[in-house]
DNA sequence: AAAACAAACGTTAATATGACGTTTAATAAA
DNA sequence: TTTATTAAACGTCATATTAACGTTTGTTTT
């Protein structure tokens, strides 16, 4: 007979949001602090990712959309599924002891981890009741729980999937400048690309669509914008199988 | 405040095995048969997945490894945790109704689910204890719960891995032919490779190590062996940024 | 009008791929 | 013992892709 045990079952989304201007991908972030009764002590001061209990009727998957939208307001955003996280010390490690104790996570939590991608700008982080903050990817604060370990494993995830799918464009505006593709791979893979034949590759794509408008406002000769068809892209597109091992 | 729900925490094993000789891979599946209690009725005969209860102290890792290991009575074998299937109503489809209603299952089971990576003849189907056996995945039978959607997925992940990564060793025998490597490749990616090109590209890889060996038993020109060797491979192994998109 | 500079275009050699034809070495048949 | 058969193994060539550079163009700023 199976011994029934009390879980918990969440969601942990992690969201990327990349800034065209600054060239970095953050990651959205929210404060966990938490003082003692008595506030003669500070039990919890650091980040961790937005994530929430699933509900009883809530399918995975929809848990974490709503999760996202309370966040950010937002909807319909790439989404992935990339990892669940269930070992059953995964919330009682160092400091997070004293968290633990306050009877919060008393049992076994298992968290189904999902990254988003979307604009930092489109998040009007002003007005948002978490308190949430972005941090890029290459400098975040002190993590609580297991954060860290999950966003490095949601990164490692984009950066594969990066390379294989034209995901990319959803961490630009709809209207970019060839450069802005380059420098956002540049970022998030940790590699430099050579300009010239980056632009040839990326222009030759029937994908990519030229369309009859510069940059404006900016202090050097403005570069043509382009677009990306999803449409074109899935029409076209036949599975390549190449073999690259 | 949460609210504390009852949940099963599974792991479930789909255990892809390659058979060279059949050049078929198959998926390892154990028989679900169940008769009502007067035995007037079969409430289920189908096939399902290996899974199990994750123990209260267990790590999910432990857990799925744990149930290869009795299901095979192999350890060390490829891994993926590929995907978490916790949807409210999961068992809960037509026919599975009936099981449901035998109050195995009378809440969400959260099960997380991995893939293994093995030869079909390295398991001792004969002595299995389950009644294991296995199929071709282009041909399943019928199967229980939402495992067949789970092998699917399974299989999805396999094969954009196989294209990345060179995990199709882990399917092939220790000593292979380059032959052999192409069947497992056009079996499991259902495509054709002209085997002229396909050695060419094999052959001058320097983890590919041609043994002074060469197969017999054969009733035609024996063919040269080889290995792989994952000791070359990671030495030389600078990740290939190639963007392919 | 000139300087500055990023955007955009071009060249060439090396490498990889795709689509084929040919030779070789083993067994099986004559 | 020779010959046929067949998969293994090798070879060729045209095309495509990549890597590594140099050059020109078109704005804005001085």
């Amino acid at each position: 007979m199976k011994s029934k045990e009390i879980l918990n079952l969440s969601v942990d989304c992690v969201v990327f949001g990349y800034d065209t201007n600054t060239k970095s991908l953050n990651v959205l972030l929210i404060k966990r602090y938490l003082e003692s009764e008595d506030k003669s002590e500070i039990l919890v001061d650091d980040y961790v990712l937005t994530g929430y209990h699933v509900y009883q009727d809530e399918t995975l998957d929809k848990a974490a959309t709503r999760v996202l939208k309370e966040l950010t307001g937002l909807s319909h955003l790439y989404k992935k599924q990339f990892k669940a996280f269930g070992d059953p010390d995964r919330l009682t490690q160092a400091k997070d002891l004293l968290w633990i104790k306050n009877a919060k996570f008393d049992k076994r939590t298992v968290t189904i981890a999902y990254y988003f991608l979307l604009k930092t700008e489109d998040v009007d982080i002003a007005n948002n009741k978490y308190n949430a903050r972005w941090f890029p990817v290459m400098d975040l604060p002190e993590l609580g729980f297991d954060h860290e370990k999950i966003i490095h494993e949601a990164y490692e995830d984009l950066k594969t999937k990066c390379l294989a799918e034209p995901i990319i464009f959803e961490l630009l505006p709809d209207k970019f400048t060839i450069n802005e593709v380059q420098d956002a791979y540049q970022s998030i893979l940790g590699i430099e690309i050579d300009n010239r034949n980056f632009r040839r590759k990326l222009i030759n794509k029937k994908y990519i669509i030229p369309l009859d408008e510069k940059q404006f406002g900016v202090s050097k000769k403005p570069a043509k914008l382009y677009m990306f068809s999803k449409d074109v892209y899935e029409k076209m597109f036949q599975k390549n199988y190449l073999i690259n091992i």
